[in-house]
DNA sequence: AAGGCCATGTAACAAGTTACATGATTAA
DNA sequence: TTAATCATGTAACTTGTTACATGGCCTT
């Protein structure tokens, strides 16, 4: 039985919750983890198929507009059950910023500052997004955890941000 | 003309330095961007052979080891120009720790904390790495600036750690 | 001169992205 | 009742990962 890939494994996290078709997943994923564990739409669809053919999940019948509802089974649950058990690996980011940044000597300064500028506000952005949630009373505190890691995430960005005109402007 | 994607890009970059085999640029890239670009073997070598059919970098003669060395065009030096140039793409996150947290109702505690303190310790790492790096006084400010960011970023990791028992525990 | 290591690269596969297709609903 | 929109899914392509292959180099 080969691993579960964490996209596979956290649609059998989902399904916990009830039968769910392809699209639903994708929104509730986007909304739940979407802002540390990128997924798409079609990504989502092959996963399905595969769980579907190792027998973790079920389809039920064909509905309007062609919706296809899985439900778990019980050897879903199990393996969902073995996945997070596991240790998580490491993090991988990929901060294209970084790399302009890294080649900054090609860069004319100015534009260079105007392209940290104009990330600096969908940081802000989520920053506020971020406290505007965790200002909300009774949450799982799950995922009260992961928000508040992105409240640190998004304040070291803007810190950092906001401390590059010392640095790149000597 | 199709655009550079980032990887290619970089490679580009690197080669203004002079001629390098697609080992050395693996070891280069891995070494200076790294830590924000995470790329492997394989895909260097499938985009300098990319970049060859293009025109933008070339191979001179196969030496010992099979070993190419590849240097770059006008053309490729122009694309890279290009593509400096261009504003940089938002950054992407996956973090399966924070998957394990936000599924951490179906995981048990002590397991769970005990994920996140081994994680602890990498970051603490690479935090102190970050900070002897920059303590080098004569340092290149772009260089400066991306090990700055790793500063803010593995501190704030760490902070957000360290408030997890408050969070999860009561 | 033999054994192990290291530099170099390739091939096969898995995951991720972009662009497209289609048939319900809903609103004008 | 037609047009716009939305839910749903597929196909084609690009990127990223893992595992393997090979032959030079160094050490004893």
């Amino acid at each position: 039985m080969t691993e579960l890939n964490p996209t596979a494994a956290s649609l059998l996290g989902f399904l916990h919750g009830g039968e769910a078709s392809g699209y639903e997943l994708v929104e509730t994923a986007d909304l739940v983890i979407g802002d540390f564990w990128s997924l798409t739409r079609s990504q989502v669809y092959r996963e399905l198929a595969a769980l579907e053919g190792r027998g973790l999940v079920e389809a039920g019948p064909t509905g309007a507009r062609s919706r296809r509802p899985y439900t778990l089974t019980n050897a879903g649950r199990a393996a969902f059950a073995a996945w997070v058990a596991q240790p998580p690996g490491p993090e991988t980011i990929r901060y294209p910023l970084l790399l302009s940044i890294g080649f900054g000597s090609w860069i004319d300064p100015g534009a260079l500052l105007g392209f940290v500028a104009e990330h600096r506000v969908a940081h802000a952005e989520r920053l506020a997004k971020y406290e505007e949630m965790l200002a909300e009373p009774d949450m799982d505190k799950y995922q009260r955890a992961t928000l508040t890691f992105g409240v640190h995430y998004e304040s070291a960005v803007l810190a950092w941000i906001d401390s590059l005109p010392e640095i790149l402007g000597g």
